[in-house]
Parts: C-alpha cells; structure tokens; sequence
DNA sequence: GTGTCGTAGG
DNA sequence: CCTACGACAC
C-alpha cells in the first residue's frame, strides 16, 4: 500500500504557462499530472522542464493549434490509448495504465460555443454528441478508472456563480447538465470533488480572463473534475483544488485539482 | 553651468520592452531619453512606468504598427516639431528645444529592405531620398543641435565587423556612406561617437537576433548615432555605449548611446 | 529572432 | 482577457 498523487490542470497552452507547471510541481509534487489545452504539437512539447523535476514518462496527444491533452509521470505508463470519439483529429483524449492496475483517462470535453443551441450552433451539438460516445465507452469500462480533465460542464446549482443567471449560458444548460448525469451514471462514476466537499460548498475550478478582478466578484465556475470508479474511489484518501494558482504571474483561467489514492 | 545627459535607444517596441527600459533608466539616470521604433500609438505609450521614475515629458510621434519615435524627459521640452520629410506618413521624427537652448532631435533613418539596388527596391531608393531631404534640413539648421538616432548606416570601415562582406550589404554601401556624409557634411556635424572612440576603435551598436550567439563571433555593426552642432560638440564632456544591455533578458537588437554635456 | 497585426478560439 | 498562428518587417 503506497500514496499516489495525481493533478489534473487545463493549463491553456503548456508553452506559455511552462514556468507555473514548474511552480505547480515543484510545490505539489504530484506523481503524476494531466494537462488539457496543451496547445502544442508532440515534436514541441517542452519535455526538459518535466525531466529537469523528475518526470520521465510521458503519453501525449497534441494537435498543432487547438486542445491537446497529455499525461506526464514519474511512474511507468502502459497501454496507452487514444480516443477520438468524433474522427474528426481533435486532440481530446489520452488514457494509460498505471503498474497499480488502475486506469487514468483524461479527457478534453468541447467547450460547445456561445449560443446552446444545436441548430444553429454546430459547436453546441459537437459538444452533447461528444458526451454521447463518452457514455458509450464508459459504459463499457471494466477497470478500476481515474477520469479526470475539463469537463466544460457545471453540473450542480452550487457549481456557478450564480445558478439563474447561467441557466441559459454554454456550460451549465440543463441539457448539458442531463447529458453530463447520464455520463456519470454510465459508470456509477462517484465525483471526487463533491464526494469531499459536498454541495453546497463552493468549489470553483475556473474564472474567466474577461474580468481582471476575477476575486472581487468571484464569478466562477467548477468545469474540472475528477471522477473515480465506485471501488476506486474507496481508496481516495485526499481530494482538493489549487485555488492560489488562479492568481499567480501569467496564470491559466483553470486551477489544478489533485487527489491522492492509497493503492 | 549644469550637466545634461541624454540617452538614444532604438527600443524595438516600448512595449515589449517596457522592463528593460526601466532597468536602463534606472541604472542611468539620463535626465532626456530619445527612443526609436517604439511601435505603438501615441493613445497607447506607457507613460506610467516612465512617470514613476520623474520623466513627466513627453514628444511623441507613433503610428499604428512600424517605426515610431519619442523624447522622455525629465525636463520642460518645448518647440516640439515632427518632420515627415517624405510626406509618406511614417513616424520617424520628433524634435525638441529644451529650456538650456539647444535643440534635440530624434530619427529612425528607414532600414532600406533587403537589395542595395534602388532600381529593384524602392526601399532602397526610399532610405537614400530621406537621407537626401534630411540634408537640405540639416544644411538650414541655425540653433545649437545635437542629432540622435538609428541611422541603419555605419559609415566606417570598423564601425563593421567585416567592412569587405558587408560592402554589398545594406547599411554600409559607398552610396549610403557617401550620402551619409553628405549629410554630416551639411551642417558640420561632429560624430560624438568617433570624436570620443577614434577609428579604428569598435563600437558596435546593433547585433542581429538572427545569430543567438551574437557575442561570440561578435558580427555587430555601428548603425546608432549621436551628432553634434560644433560648437555644442565642445560642450560635450562624456559619451559611451550601453553594450552590456544587449545581454539583458528580452533585449532590444540596438544597444543604448548616452552623451553628457556641460550646458 | 523578435516584434507588430488580424483572425480564430476559449 | 489570453493564446496560437500566419504574414510582414527589420
């Protein structure tokens, strides 16, 4: 029985952010750390810093302008995997396997656009068809999993800033939020986040860069998660969010969200 | 009888570069600082950083994406003038009288693109004709002057780091050096730099970014300039080069000329 | 190499 | 607000 530390952070372009990763890892040392909106080709991905730290293995999937998500461990990855659910070459999804046993899937789920609107907005309707194939491989899921990433969805009332003035915004509509339950339940997957900080207790993960002063009013949003399978999730021992990182020089509109697990 | 120091710096963006100024300004202490290509609008220069430090004078003459040229000063600046010798709308003058009675003025010469021939590059054509009007100017001078500014010519043989491979190259041609001289010639000014570091000394100005090892092969040319009326020349007590900023973090390619005088 | 800008995306 | 990219200039 060992402690396993992973973070999960949608970092908005690992390149530019490189010098807070560092901050991140050298403050946290987490195992392992999965990155969303890596914004970086695999043949540029800034590998030194991470092995200056430690951090030797490493399973990415990038694209050259948009999304990109990548695992970086100090443990050995396996059998990793891939998914492009919509075949259309959006780097959204790299998962592997830990010495363990347990899977780690992280997953970049589509922002969806302005307007929630799937017949005029394209983006929208991409987004839901997304959670769709999603609950259709979760579904089938048989390993103890990790799926952890941006999620893009607020599910919950306590989950935004305010419930009634978002009800009609792209990250928090009911269809989203039904959408994103039926993912949920494909799995019985238990949502780590309210597992330890249960409802109505704030628990924000992004603040938009459009209001500089994003600490005066505080209009949040918890779009990161972390779920774990039911019996995995028996061994989460640690859960919480790395809220400072939000105010650091030059930082991501996401924060880093950890958990620890006795394996 | 006072001393009055006076700074020039093709900047490559005030913006960008607004750290590295401070750091000069600082360090310094210039009572007038003269900048070339600033490249920002007049409604967007950084005047706060500028202000912290007690330069509550400005001379501007910006324009939207190139070129751009400004006097920051901590003393009154008046009489300010702004040629546009080639009525082409380019921002590469500005001048000043300051309350001692000598004038200062402040010039980007155009760099005058790629091939020495004017009859395939009309930059070429563009840069000899500016140098042309700023002769008949400088020929009807009458005030105590001293002229600052990025030239993009380095007239002598060492103010090159191979007068033989760059004979063909633009910034040090015969026709630019004639023309330059010329212009020198027009108003009798003393080049500060030459009066104070006789030939053959070096006394480099400008490193490509091209060759990221710049100090290493040392391949720098003298393209920056400080010229003096004659009898203000005489009043000069000290001048140098700033060469150490060119290793500064995030420089500018130009390297500061600072002159003191005893006005 | 290192800026500017416009466009696209968040 | 903040990023990436591509075109252009130096």
């Amino acid at each position: 029985m060992s402690s396993l530390k992973i973070a999960s952070w949608n970092i908005n372009s690992v390149r530019a952010r490189i010098d807070i990763v560092r901050q991140f890892l050298e403050q946290e040392q987490p195992d392992i750390l999965c990155l969303q909106e890596t914004k970086v080709r695999d043949d540029t991905f800034p590998f030194t810093m991470f092995r200056e730290l430690g951090y030797d293995h490493f399973e990415l999937k990038g694209q050259p302008m948009h999304h990109g998500v990548a695992i970086i461990s100090k443990l050995p990855l396996h059998d990793s995997g891939r998914h492009d659910w919509q075949d259309n070459g959006e780097a959204r999804h790299v998962g592997v396997r830990l010495d363990c046993g347990i899977r780690l899937e992280n997953v970049y789920i589509p922002a969806g656009g302005d307007i929630p609107d799937r017949t005029v907005n394209t983006k929208f309707g991409q987004k839901l068809d997304f959670l769709e194939r999603m609950i259709a491989w979760s579904a089938e899921l048989k390993e103890p999993t990790l799926l952890v990433g941006d999620f893009n969805i607020a599910p919950l009332e306590c989950d935004v800033w305010s419930h009634k003035q978002l009800l009609d915004v792209v990250s928090h509509t009911p269809i989203e939020v039904e959408t994103l339950g039926r993912l949920q339940a494909s799995h019985d997957w238990v949502d780590l986040g309210r597992h330890f900080y249960p409802a109505p207790a704030r628990l924000h993960t992004w603040w938009s860069y459009r209001s500089p002063d994003f600490t005066a009013n505080d209009r949040g949003r918890r779009l990161d998660h972390m779920w774990a399978s039911p019996d995995l999730a028996k061994k989460a021992t640690g859960h919480y969010i790395c809220e400072p990182c939000r105010s650091w020089i030059k930082p991501s509109d996401h924060i880093p969200l950890v958990t620890v697990l006795d394996v």
